[in-house]
DNA sequence: TTGAAAGCGATACCAG
DNA sequence: CTGGTATCGCTTTCAA
């Protein structure tokens, strides 16, 4: 019977076979592939050119079971389809680029039971490290985890031993929002919410609050409508607004999804963006350059996040400091915002 | 006193373990798990309750050894942070779920060095099945591979042992668009191409000039111009076409992102859609719902593709026939076409 | 420096 | 039905 290739690979020779023909042992081979040790010039060479004589590539799966690694890191994202998300992978992906791991992706969208099972198979899968991408695991589930392997997360404050967490300073983000806004001389801002269970909503809904009351500026309910994050949210929201009899001359938007739905309303309605109404979103989309008119935005950097997340779970796994520069937000002035005399 | 854990992991029992405490062999408890063989009532209520008292959980880095398998499909992607690949990538994600197969995802960048490389990386990491998702790579490097992994393939025809490969008629789809806006009365139309050097780009082009054709409509150099399937590249298509001075009352651009920048740069102009020029895409990304107007244009079924993706690439593996429905392109009708009396 | 040999943890063949 | 045992391919002591 032909030992042959197994289903599918057309596998290649072990190390076993290298060091025969090389004359050496493989323990020596393994320690050319990884440096562990010196080797004899005589048989490095000799070792090096049989491995590209029979095209040698060490088995990884072999590999990872001695080691117990599989170099590979858990991405739980909340979704696959979200720019938001999307760019943060990036970022991630393109650190892990030549570090030799492999980033393993699973979302979770936005439900903690799911991220909690997702985890569970990223755990299985023996990943070194596992980045956790907002959510709606609780900090505490997360410290636990972090027991079993690194964290790093984003969009909540976390330090232990094996887990980190930063999220960028929304509050901060609004403010600067609703600052602008002031700034051109409106006073009559509403505001379209994210959803009130999420972090990050909640800081924005205070940025908005805090900076009317800075200026003396009431606060209005009716100016106060609910929205999901969603385009369609955004859209049902102006319906409501425009329905209230308030007037108003801004909205800020809880994110740049849920402004342009808003933007759509007020399209149907007949309603001038920035003329009659201005518009201010939050994240700024890579769309959001291209939307008519452009976007006002309180800038996320997410790439950058994740460049900064992919860093911070390969200098935890490989117990050096994190040392890590967490990107700021900042607000990107476009055309949806009027100055007003 | 614990076995205390090897580096990182807390980790669990091992087969051996288990089969110790329970009275049986290894062999047994193995059976007992993957079902390979009648196991009986008694010992299999042994292994049950060791297991979940000890909180087994088989070693995955062993098991890939042992079979061969890594239990992981490949993903060759161009773009992380595209909306077209994300939904597609949602898609392998999805069928994937409870396959016990998790996706690998990599991205090519659109270049053929890099794909190749990246593909290598997934070989080596021995997924047991690759999806590619577009791309630069020729059809014979891609037969080639599949003679070392089971390949599926999005935007090419396909069909070998180990290779199967599909595309969306974007001829037909092109066709359609054109026919609408000529149904609406459009005869001046414009088409905004995507990189010559692109497939479905050309296939696009293809059914611009042919439906032109088909109604005797005399096809213009001035209003055949070029883009790269990116808003900017809409953007600056859009400004050479006002330059030339060429009338024309509809756009067709190569993709929605293209159109995209067509309407900022007709903005820009003061020139309304539809009222004086309408637009159509390609593509039908979600925000394309949400654009002012909302876009008319050809759908692509991307989750849907990528379902179909992932099924194909799970029935390759297990050597099943296919048997694939492919989703079909159909045109979006928004609001972005005005009907010329 | 180098080699022999002992596993990593699971699977599957061969007897019984 | 069940147990013993070899094996997957590599890494890593331990001695030399």
């Amino acid at each position: 019977m032909r030992k042959a290739s197994s289903p599918g690979t057309a596998s290649g020779a072990t190390v076993h076979e290298v060091a025969r023909v090389a004359g050496v042992s493989a323990a020596t081979v393994s320690r050319f592939l990884n440096g562990t040790a010196k080797v004899s010039d005589e048989k490095r060479k000799a070792i090096e050119s049989v491995i590209d004589k029979l095209n040698y590539k060490p088995n990884v799966l072999a590999q990872n079971l001695k080691t117990g690694s599989s170099r590979t890191i858990g991405v739980l994202t909340q979704s696959l389809v979200s720019g938001y998300f999307a760019d943060a992978m990036a970022g991630i992906d393109d650190v892990l680029q030549g570090t030799g791991y492999a980033p393993l992706i699973v979302s979770g969208h936005w439900h903690a039971d799911e991220e909690a099972e997702r985890v569970e198979l990223l755990i299985a899968r023996r990943v070194d490290g596992l980045v956790i991408l907002s959510g709606k695991l609780k900090d505490a589930q997360i410290l636990k985890l972090a027991q079993r392997v690194p964290i790093v997360a984003f969009g909540r404050k976390l330090d232990g031993p094996q887990a980190y967490g930063f999220s960028l300073d929304n509050y901060w983000g609004a403010c600067e929002a609703v600052e602008h806004l002031i700034l051109q001389g409106h006073r009559q801002i509403a505001f379209i919410a994210g959803p009130p269970d999420h972090q990050d909503a909640q800081a924005r809904l205070a940025g908005y609050r805090d900076t009317l009351k800075k200026h003396k500026i009431k606060e209005s309910a009716q100016l106060l409508v609910d929205g999901d994050f969603s385009e369609s949210g955004g859209l049902l929201a102006v319906e409501r607004l425009l329905e209230s009899g308030r007037r108003f001359s801004a909205i800020f938007a809880a994110n740049d999804l849920t402004a342009y739905g808003a933007r759509l309303a007020l399209y149907r309605r007949g309603i001038r963006v920035p003329d009659d109404i201005s518009v201010v979103g939050f994240d700024d989309l890579h769309s959001s350059m291209y939307t008519t008119p452009p976007l006002t935005t309180v800038r996320q950097p997410l790439f950058d996040v994740g460049r900064c997340l992919g860093k911070a779970i390969v200098r935890m796994i490989g117990q050096e400091p994190l040392d890590l520069e967490v990107p700021q937000l900042s607000l990107m002035v476009r055309e949806s915002v009027r100055r007003i005399p």
